[in-house]
DNA sequence: GACCATAACGGACCACGGTCCGTTTCTCAA
DNA sequence: TTGAGAAACGGACCGTGGTCCGTTATGGTC
């Protein structure tokens, strides 16, 4: 880990470009009938670019999920309970999966693409390894007889993009999949 | 739906032969590393032929695991307690998912090439719909106060082939998995 | 056996994600 | 200001999944 160098102007100017450009193709035609090719024309930038700058096209998602991950991640590690730190480990569970599922169901689109890495590059990410670190220490909290790292996926695992989406064509409302998991982890986690 | 018309010679010689090559070329360089190209060369056949067959790359790899999830299945409706019926439902979804997890874990690759539908395809096949619904009647049985149908699909998250495969690289082995699963979903079950 | 409707075949073709590498732009220090 | 080294650029290029459609095999009928 040597030190970062600061972003170069270029890079910078580009990089919004990029970001401003899939927005924009993004709302317009919906995340899946836009190619990378269109969104580098779009920026006026060669394709390479954003592959150089995001590494692939969940790169490109995960970036522009980021900005609404990260006013989350703040509220869980410094905002006011029970989302925050202070109240009971269920009530913060509940706060998050309510707060998750949320954002989760206003940008489906955008987190099915960025959880699509062929390999398995979505658990490695920052914004997964931190739910998780989050979800096992409430866990451990609750319920210390459980294996709490890995119980920590298995709570994880029903908020995939994937699944949601085929919920939601299915019928499923967000109200009642909210309840029905709160349901769930509520019952997991009350010894 | 009409008479389903019986397979023609001509179909069921290619659907053998591709199958076979499949098997053949995914067990000596691993199934990632295979391309469809490859398998319909090795069978002796048009790539038109293997896309009109099996529709896309994860029908192949549905088509290759059936076999192996016909026995299960088999054996959730028809076998012995506590896989088949006749146990009380907690004993018989710990004994489906330590089998199903079992069958994964041999099959990691196969099952995360099938599930990696783009759409939503992984949750409309037959295989899916038939564990969700055999959960969902040992839900109903177990926690009648839960949305057993909601409910069913979180039991069936965390058996993604992507976390499996994730988390086998990150150092957990299947027993200890097939433990905290069943640790998890039996606290769930149990009112 | 000849004929026909129909289903299956197969490979050229396309679009897309991702890579590569020669060219351009930036930065910073002298 | 300039020059050198590093970093970023960008578009030609590649492999792959998936489609299309003219050609060929199949199996029932007379």
């Amino acid at each position: 880990m040597g030190e970062p160098r600061p972003e170069r102007a270029d890079a910078r100017r580009n990089r919004l470009k990029v970001l401003e450009a899939a927005e924009r193709l993004f709302a317009e035609h919906g995340v899946k009938n836009v190619s990378v090719d269109a969104i580098a024309l779009e920026a006026g930038v060669g394709k390479g670019t954003v592959f150089r700058r995001f590494g692939d096209r969940a790169g490109l998602a995960v970036a522009l999920l980021d900005e609404r991950e990260v006013e989350l991640q703040g509220k869980l590690l410094s905002g006011p309970p029970p989302l925050g730190p202070g109240a009971p480990a269920i009530d913060r569970v509940t706060a998050f999966l309510t707060a998750y599922t949320e954002l989760l169901d206003r940008h489906v689109e955008l987190f099915a693409d960025s959880e699509n890495a062929s390999d398995g590059a979505r658990y490695r990410i920052g914004s997964y390894r931190l739910w998780h670190r989050h979800i096992a220490i409430l866990v451990e909290e609750a319920r210390p007889d459980l294996d709490a790292d890995y119980t920590a996926h298995v709570i994880l695992a029903p908020l995939a993009a994937d699944l949601h989406q085929a919920l939601r064509e299915e019928g499923f409302d967000l109200p009642r999949m909210q309840a029905g998991l709160v349901a769930a982890v509520t019952a997991l986690l009350t010894a």
